[in-house]
DNA sequence: TCTGGGGTCCTAGGACCC
DNA sequence: TCTGGGGTCCTAGGACCC
């Protein structure tokens, strides 16, 4: 049996918890840049500001109607997110953190002392005690009917935000009002073609031979039919997997046509991704750089390109990725476009020390004052951010992201703590 | 004028092998 | 004239998630 845990608006309530002069105006969180709305309260739900939707294309309301935007403040949501698992690592033997905002529980063994809906309840009162965060719970037998049961717990509110899905028949009277693409795993594509085959609802697509959908689309859509018929293919994952690739890259506060300025930008992601890297404790081979400039624009010429290269040895050290990187823009470059976006990302990854040298390479020697470097450099930028950088990376950073309307890091740093008058 | 960032998994198809 | 069958590995691209 599983629990999903699902914070409710979690950027726009972190956001809320520290101002509490705005419990009841709408609020809004944006993306990098201020570009789209990614988080609203319920008072901007309310006010029909749609998710994803342009900033530009909502400021009008959000100005006539006093709705209160924020950028993203990512050291906030982090540092509130760790707060809610740990207190929800405290409430369940065992939990898999799925998403900075979600969390799924085993809940093996929890109805011997207390129904599960009443366990439910107490996980809502006991982590809006800890956190001042509200969350939702949704319990089923299988993660998928547990992800539906979290989103009816949400939409219907006589519910008082506990939906436990254990019983069959409430299982197929509640697939039966959901369309399939509120399905997890179903997303626009999916339910475009299952619509053609005559599937609307989540009940219709739960009534599908998994056979006719493995054949039709793939294993993945078969798991999730087999799934919302209460048959549990997808287990409890406590242990984070190790990372696959590492992915840095932004878009750009302004366009940028300056090759300097792009140099800039590729060593600034360059040595965020050794960093996380490093934090990962893993060494990468693969390293790709890619550019383009704006999808939406129907004035800018369109020009989008990656190059990717391996090197002889695995490395974590920024130094070696940088040189490469350079090479790379060199090639990738082209004069004229007005570049929207850039990005490095990092793969193929060997644990330090661990790697299949070819015939006639001379083996590699990684100095030791080389790690110490590395380590000094991570160390030092730990405590005070940005003490020591590479020069390639700039002092101005023109073109870095806008973030006009941050709100301070209130939990992570003395300087900005609230103050109580 | 202005449209985020960071991931994972699966499949199809080509190259290559015996 | 007639040209097999069964694999593996890799990559690109598409789909999904929050």
């Amino acid at each position: 049996m599983f629990a999903l845990v699902d914070c409710n608006n979690f950027y726009a309530s972190c956001e809320k918890l520290f101002r509490p002069d705005l419990a009841d105006t709408p609020v809004v969180v944006l993306s990098n840049n201020d570009g789209c709305v990614v988080a609203r309260s319920k008072e901007a739900k309310k006010l029909g500001i749609k998710m994803g939707v342009p900033v530009f294309q909502v400021r009008d309301v959000l100005h006539k109607q006093g709705v209160v935007a924020f950028s993203s403040n990512y050291a906030l949501y982090a540092d509130m997110s760790q707060r809610v698992m740990s207190t929800l690592e405290n409430l369940a033997p065992r939990v898999e953190v799925y998403s900075i905002d979600e969390a799924f529980l085993d809940l093996t063994g929890i109805n011997y002392s207390l129904s599960l809906t009443e366990f439910g309840l107490q996980v809502r009162r006991i982590v809006h005690k800890h956190t001042g965060i509200n969350v939702c719970v949704g319990i089923a037998p299988t993660k998928t009917l547990a992800k539906l049961a979290n989103h009816a717990a949400k939409t219907w509110h006589k519910t008082g935000g506990v939906v436990d899905l254990t019983c069959t028949e409430r299982q197929r009277k509640l697939l039966a009002l959901l369309p399939v693409g509120e399905v997890w795993g179903i997303g626009g594509k999916l339910t475009k073609r299952l619509q053609q085959l005559g599937i609307d609802t989540a009940l219709q697509l739960a009534d599908a031979e998994p056979e006719f959908i493995r054949q039709h689309f793939s294993v993945v859509v078969e798991r999730t039919v087999r799934e919302l018929r209460g048959e549990s293919c997808l287990a409890l994952e406590q242990l984070a997997p190790t990372k696959k690739q590492i992915i840095s890259s932004r878009a750009f506060g302004d366009r940028i046509t300056d090759k300097q300025q792009m140099q800039e930008a590729i060593s600034e992601y360059v040595s965020r991704a050794c960093k996380k890297l490093r934090q990962e404790q893993q060494h990468a081979q693969y390293l790709t750089v890619f550019l383009r400039t704006s999808p939406f624009s129907d004035t800018d010429a369109p020009y989008s390109a990656s190059k990717s290269i391996a090197l002889d040895t695995p490395s974590s050290d920024t130094r070696v990725f940088l040189a490469k990187a350079m090479q790379l823009l060199e090639a990738l470059w082209v004069n004229g476009y007005r570049y929207a976006k850039a990005g490095v990302m990092l793969a193929d990854f060997y644990d330090p020390g661990v790697y299949q040298p070819s015939l006639f390479d001379t083996p590699p020697v990684q100095k030791d004052t080389d790690k110490k470097l590395m380590q000094l450099m991570d160390t030092l930028n730990s405590k005070h951010s940005k003490t020591l950088w590479f020069a390639s990376q700039g002092t101005k950073q023109e073109w870095s992201m806008k973030r006009e309307l941050l709100s301070p890091a209130y939990t992570t740093d003395w300087q900005q703590l609230p103050v109580v008058k």
